[in-house]
DNA sequence: CTTGACACAGAACAGACGTTCGAGTATCAT
DNA sequence: ATGATACTCGAACGTCTGTTCTGTGTCAAG
């Protein structure tokens, strides 16, 4: 009773292997070893896992570290790993201030957190200090920041030209968030919305950065 | 030359320790083992490093499968895997219509993609058929988007009310990101920004509805 | 029928790996 | 001083794990 590899490709044994990788993967945080694949696809012999390993080594299904246990990774599924995640600390809105991390900085006080996919992150803003706060109210919507959007920031008290910035107005008493100009006597906090004009603040009013905007994400629900 | 823990919390061999594995999981696909562990950090014992996981599982940073060879795992931090892969198809703009994936849809003719966490994507969409486009233009803006940005979408010919849809008015010949909604003899079409009025849109006026908004996703680098 | 490729089993080996234990050192409060 | 606590080392043990080798049954080509 033999089995016949009906295609050239991956055979039922080859994607049931596959899939038990994956699925091992997802549950354990590691990979499994040769007689654990052995074991969930009904094959007694360790040798013959490996055999199929080397197959599906072979087509580029998987890599090895080789002498190495649980050395056994998927290469062109799956495409794992590489998230980064941002604490959420709380919300931004018009009339409180923002809630930026203190000093004895615990990314476990956070309640909640953002997974982002490294490839989105903008090069430069990899640090470990970036945190998440999520818009409430429509007075970002000069900023194109809406209700419910989450916004992510480097914390950060000087801003360069053309940094988009949360700064907190103590003399109007208001958060807000813009595109940050220094110019001769004054500040430009510039809409990004470019139909809107922007606002300017003499360098004796007090103004203060707290932070610089690197992303913005929304996610599209409902309107009502 | 002891070296104290300064804090209640993580010392700083702690904190090198789970950098390790974090870069070394991020590298290799799979967590390190204990003597690995130990020559990053300097550390000559396998006693000593198993000590400091044994600190690391009880403040709960890290979960351990005792027993098994590479049985670390970071639970706080980055979930391994969980990416999702969505094609960038093309941009969209006001004046263009819009590319939507044709039947014989292959991922991989997409040239570039985006790599969205599952976390981050609302529930119901995680089909397979996303698409990305990239936002070419200010059109959008009475949409909350604006140029450079990204939005994923799902391609749908009908929409429910409230969803916010791409769609092309070919009477009008433009491209356009508005929230939808059927009323009695006409279409509304109702821009995100709420301080900005609806259009409407005869039933009789063609009104191609090319996809569903499910997600919008903006770097901010600079304004200039 | 022979030959050889293929799929599979089982056993044995060597090295990798987690665990445990005994012992040593430095710091600090008593 | 004394003990408690925190940290470090080295070695030994047993198991986990990848590798390799021998052997068996099937099937198709020559």
């Amino acid at each position: 009773m033999m089995m016949v590899r009906k295609s050239k490709g991956l055979g039922e044994r080859h994607q049931k292997i596959l899939d038990f990788i994956a699925s091992y993967q997802r549950e354990h945080k590691h990979p499994p070893s040769i007689r654990e694949i052995g074991e969930d696809c009904d094959i007694s012999s360790t040798s013959v896992v490996n055999y199929y390993l080397d197959q599906l080594e072979k087509s580029g299904n998987i890599e090895r570290d080789r002498k190495i246990s649980r050395g056994v990774r998927l290469i062109n599924s799956a495409p794992v790993g590489d998230l980064f995640r941002v604490p959420l600390y709380g919300v931004i809105q018009a009339g409180e201030p923002i809630p930026i991390p203190s000093s004895d900085f615990n990314a476990f006080t956070a309640e909640d957190s953002i997974d982002v996919a490294m490839s989105l992150m903008p090069a430069k803003e990899k640090g470990r200090d970036l945190f998440a706060l999520k818009v409430q109210g429509e007075s970002m919507i000069d900023a194109m920041v809406n209700d419910g959007d989450i916004v992510i920031l480097k914390p950060t008290q000087d801003a360069r030209n053309g940094d988009m910035v949360a700064v907190w107005l103590s003399d109007r008493n208001e958060t807000t968030l813009k595109f940050f100009f220094k110019e001769k006597d004054k500040y430009r906090l510039q809409p990004a919305n470019p139909t809107m004009k922007p606002i300017y603040i003499d360098k004796n009013e007090s103004l203060e950065i707290k932070g610089k905007v690197v992303m913005v994400i929304r996610k599209v629900e409902r309107y009502n």
